[in-house]
DNA sequence: CAGTGGTCTAGACCACAGG
DNA sequence: CTGTGGTCTAGACCACTGA
């Protein structure tokens, strides 16, 4: 790993172990780099992106802070357990799970190296009996060697924890709204043309590692999109 | 002014002029920073910046390319600074400015009491005078009294900031898709039944007051919705 | 004044993509 | 293989802060 990663990781643990409290000024990019033996230019790269996630504050000519804890929030659910807190019966039917080969513009989000297979995994999500979702994953079978072994009418997200030791701590999602095309329609039992949430985007685990992606669609009148904004402009 | 600030705005203008189109591949980092006669280090600076700003993407190993046009909503900002960053010129036309009577589902989730007037401010949202959201803030009176006396096609944040004291910290938003019904359609130039991205919620100033509720529809492929998600289930 | 972060240089080696 | 972006170094000068 690059040792700007490594530095960044440690002072990271340091914030979150109360080495460093919030509010409190952090050692000088001069010190530090010593400290850990890099150059200062390594030594701000990470500082600059402990800066970006929000944990730190830079302030010129005194010194550099640690943020107080307005983390953003907002609960990472799966599909499954969104529905059973709200008394929903949840239900899966397996549409597709194949290995398929490099996908460009996948890799380049997951940062994989480029002849890295996937496991696709395609699953219509049902709430009680009625077609609310469609969602595809794309997964590097590195990440998950033979996963279709497991039992993916269950919570995907529950076989990467249990299964695999994962730790989902975060996803970058983009959402938009389309209209459903016939396949799409005809999948999810909705009207074609019919107005869709899609939702894409990657997941990480531990150490911010991407784990997968994914693209789906939901019925919008069955499933909405709830987010908690945090502010920090 | 900063070296890598200037060749960040030279090649910023060059991509909003179509010097480099949209998909186009520019010139390498060293081929840059020969032509601009800095280092390596400085020109990746402004390359960094302007990744993060969203108008380039890098790929390891291939080159660095302009990104397409979409726009994304990201945390807490504004239209106007959400557009502003993308060098595209945000401009407002007001639809409707009123006073309307208490409305139950509203005065719920702003917890006012029920019979608060409100403001109701619907207004069209262009960049480049192109109709890409149309935003309607309902916002109770005693919140903002004689609002209607400032100039509204400016930023909303703003004149909550600086005509209020206000301060947003967070919104909580549901976001959904829908169909453009004529109304919709006319208003923001769109294909009647085109999908639309809808975003309603409510969001929140010092001390978790909730401030307005805001109800608002995007073209969804003018406007993405970008969100992180941050765990812990 | 001394110490801080902000910027900048001119090299270097690496891993990766594509031919 | 060549060319790309990713990382790294060991210096340097600047503008700013606070004593």
């Amino acid at each position: 790993m690059a040792i700007y990663k490594e530095v960044k990781s440690d002072l990271s643990d340091k914030i979150s172990e109360g080495v460093y409290k919030s509010g409190d000024r952090i050692p000088s990019e001069r010190t530090l780099a010593q400290a850990y033996g890099v150059s200062r230019m390594t030594l701000r790269q990470a500082l600059n992106e402990l800066e970006n996630d929000g944990f730190l504050r830079k302030e010129k000519g005194r010194g550099t802070f640690v943020t107080s804890k307005d983390l953003y929030q907002e609960n990472l659910r799966s599909f499954t357990h969104t529905l059973i807190a709200r008394q929903i019966v949840p239900s899966t039917r397996i549409i597709e799970v194949c290995k398929v080969r490099h996908i460009r513009h996948i890799s380049q989000l997951l940062q994989v190296h480029r002849d890295e297979a996937y496991y696709k995994i395609k699953r219509l999500r049902c709430g009680d009996e009625v077609p609310i979702g469609l969602e595809t994953v794309y997964i590097p079978v590195i990440h998950v060697p033979d996963i279709d072994q497991y039992d993916l009418t269950q919570s995907f997200y529950t076989i990467l924890e249990e299964g695999y030791g994962y730790e989902m701590i975060r996803s970058a999602c983009e959402i938009e709204a389309c209209l459903a095309n016939s396949i799409l329609a005809s999948l999810m039992e909705a009207k074609k043309k019919s107005a869709l949430l899609k939702v894409s985007g990657v997941t990480y685990s531990q150490e911010d590692k991407a784990l997968f992606y994914e693209e789906s669609y939901y019925k919008s009148d069955l499933y909405k999109y709830h987010v908690d904004i945090m502010g920090q402009r």
